[in-house]
DNA sequence: GAAAGTCACGAAAACGTTTGCGTGTTAAAA
DNA sequence: TTTTAACACGCAAACGTTTTCGTGACTTTC
């Protein structure tokens, strides 16, 4: 087992000193072309390369970014570190996960394991839980101590920091646009409790779509999931609550879902009371999901270009990263990426 | 912004030696209680943190596992990542992951980023260009440097090292045993070509499963795909070639496809043909996948435990790092992961 | 033949830690 | 009073780099 090998080793092997090895092998022009040969060719026979641990302390920079996200098993959050893995790789950063399980103290841990000098900065997607509690002084402890942050999907306008976002107002407003269009009358929403922001703006653009065509929006349509809930594990409650809707309101004719599950789940319902979809009832659902494609019908959905956004957001933090010193003030932006509607059978 | 402080500005502002500092943080008993006293008190009004990568460097020892898979946005690899990383952290490691896209080049050079002193030691996944070219020199280098590998799932027995994989074999042989039992005389199988460890399995648990049963295995009921296509992209091609299987075929009453999406993708066909599922064909796919659970009719499926195996990974990895010295020769093992069958509607 | 310049290399500091050992001061024992 | 021991702390090396600066040997120039 002949373990790494170092720059000392290499100078003694060849008795010159650490540092005519070190320059040697960058083609420093201070050291003569036969020592340069013979430090390079022992170099490349041994395999030789740089510690990143030390060049690490040496530089004061790890090239590698951390993100912390609520939960990995998710098609929108694995799309998304597809996207800033892709970006951090082509400009030489390495990708560090953490997951907070969508805990406030896991989320803390978390940083703070990485915030100790192992990354350049973090992207990161807020747990439900610190949406709820909202405590927020982490984050800023750790932009005080001079790491950037960039935010996505789940932001929160108190913390003053670099963010992608997904136009959840105007998707959802585009798709129940399409849904009137598409001359349904009656249309359901089935959403999620205020405290996470895109639930909140996607019933927000609902209602918004409705009123510009002049439809007066009713409460009793409106259906609010308890999202703390694990819902892969409480379909059938979700199901039931479905259930008791259509029952009640017989005259339904569309439903606009702010997630996949939601949008499947309504479209089982439909189909063990008998109702065909898209002619009797037609089904919208928000997110990039792998089951809207597979399922049948295949289901009408927003798309929100995950991938896209950790592509954004990884552009974001390296730029800031790189960025040697701040003009004048701390300037953030935030980056909107647009939704898309991908049209498939379950609207007409 | 107050930067991240260090041990060496705690002693000039307390007017102390850096290691008075750092031997008081430890309530050396070489300190006084009153400089212990006045060390952990600045301390902890500034929030010191000891910086890692310093500590890294000292330690030789950076206590991050690097984790290597083909894609990230796959439910089995994303779940696999999900046990890494909750036994990683509770051990008190980081996880580092590098997508390798199925591509060799990009496996190498993720390697290489990281086996320059980031980690401790990798976990991975081989990519399926790898396993056709059969190139393992990386995997010997990394291991010959120290660098101690476990891999999982995609496995050879060319690279001796610790490995996870599900029983493959057993888990298709009990599926279609499963079928045989429910009566269906003419079982297809929907495979990949072989090269892939994983699919040649799978396919030798349905031959031994018709053995025993005295079925004599008919080679037009076997249709091997090409998975180096990208079978999202390919639905169409993938869904032709079933329904000439079944269009040839009529006598077929179950399918056994070695993943998700060729069942599910079956059960589609089958559909369109006016077949019944389950009771004119029943069909079981092999993987964790979200779509099983969510399709109708539910598909039955063989679990492949995935987050138990990035968990058993995991500890076989840490073991090996933290077990001090060798006990003389190297000594590797496999982990088998058993499979189980969950029944769902698209059998009886 | 002396002054100046070039060349090729080494010493040392720095990044932030930890830790074995040396040392000056004081208190206890002889 | 002298010797010894305990105490409280600092020095320095080490981890593996990079880089600035210094220096000895040789070559060139007048």
């Amino acid at each position: 087992m002949r373990k790494k090998i170092t720059l000392k080793q290499i100078a003694r092997e060849l008795d010159v000193s650490i540092s005519t090895v070190s320059k040697a092998l960058k083609n420093s022009k201070e050291i003569s072309a036969d020592t340069i040969q013979k430090v390079q060719a022992f170099a490349k026979l041994y395999n030789y390369r740089p510690n990143n641990i030390a060049l690490s302390l040496k530089n004061k920079k790890t090239n590698t970014i951390g993100i912390i996200i609520p939960e990995i098993v998710h098609h929108f959050f694995s799309k998304v570190i597809r996207g800033v893995e892709l970006v951090a790789n082509n400009r030489g950063y390495n990708v560090i996960i953490g997951l907070s399980n969508e805990s406030f103290s896991k989320e803390v841990i978390n940083m703070e394991m990485l915030a100790n000098g192992s990354i350049d900065g973090f992207i990161l997607s807020m747990s439900k839980e610190t949406l709820q509690q909202q405590d927020y002084h982490h984050y800023n402890e750790t932009m005080n101590q001079g790491m950037p942050i960039v935010m996505f999907d789940r932001v929160v306008s108190e913390i003053k920091c670099d963010k992608v976002i997904v136009d959840d107002f105007n998707g959802a407003k585009n798709a129940v646009q399409k849904l009137i269009s598409n001359k349904c009358k009656h249309i359901a929403l089935i959403t999620t409790r205020d405290y996470v922001s895109v639930g909140r703006l996607r019933t927000q653009g609902y209602l918004q779509a409705l009123e510009e065509n002049k439809i007066t929006p009713q409460a009793e349509l409106i259906l609010k999931m308890d999202d703390t809930l694990d819902y892969e594990v409480h379909l059938e409650k979700l199901e039931g609550e479905i259930e008791q809707l259509f029952m009640a309101h017989k005259e339904i004719d569309a439903v606009f879902a702010v997630n996949e599950l939601y949008a499947l789940s309504a479209m089982k319902v439909a189909r063990r009371m008998g109702l065909n979809v898209p002619n009797d009832i037609q089904v919208i659902g928000f997110t990039d999901g792998v089951l809207s494609k597979h399922s049948t019908p295949s289901l009408t959905t927003v798309s929100q270009h995950a991938q896209l956004m950790g592509e954004r957001a990884a552009d974001l933090l390296i730029d800031k990263i790189e960025k040697e010193f701040e003009t004048e003030e701390e300037q953030f932006q935030t980056v909107v990426i647009n939704t898309e509607l991908v049209e498939r059978d379950s609207t007409k």
